[in-house]
DNA sequence: GCAGTGACTAGTA
DNA sequence: ATACTAGCCACTG
């Protein structure tokens, strides 16, 4: 059935970074997350790294539409720094159309646009 | 295979 | 507030 090479993991053949790609889609319009909560939404507390490294890259994907990357900012509310600053500024665009705000210092208030999937709940 | 790198984070000082 | 650390793990050379 599988691939050769397949390797299960926790129980299903799991394309790591579908599973992150699938979790950032759930972030509503308007709101930000951080990479370690994705990375706990997907189903691996504690790697955030690679959270940041599945959406980095997506710069050589396609369907890089369908995820609303921008809407995951680090644990400080702030837009990570990238290699590329360009896609810093496209970031912060991209979630200020969403009416997402930033404040003086470039940081973004959880309390108003933070969702945590349904852990927590605050 | 080991070392360096990176869209990270929580802890300590 | 900044700086450094350890933990994390895929990818690259």
């Amino acid at each position: 059935m599988h691939p050769s090479g397949s390797r299960t993991v926790a129980g299903d053949r799991m394309d790591v970074y579908g599973l992150i790609y699938a979790a950032v889609k759930r972030i509503p319009v308007g709101k930000v997350t951080t990479y370690g909560d994705i990375a706990a939404l997907a189903g691996f507390p504690g790697r955030a790294r690679q959270v940041g490294y599945a959406l980095h890259a997506l710069e050589s994907r396609d369907d890089t539409q369908d995820i609303p990357w921008h809407r995951v900012i680090n644990a400080q509310g702030e837009i990570s720094k990238r290699s590329d600053p360009r896609f810093e500024r496209l970031q912060r665009i991209l979630l200020e159309e969403e009416g997402v705000e930033f404040d003086s210092r470039g940081r973004v208030s959880f309390k108003e646009f933070g969702w945590r999937g349904r852990m927590g709940m605050r």
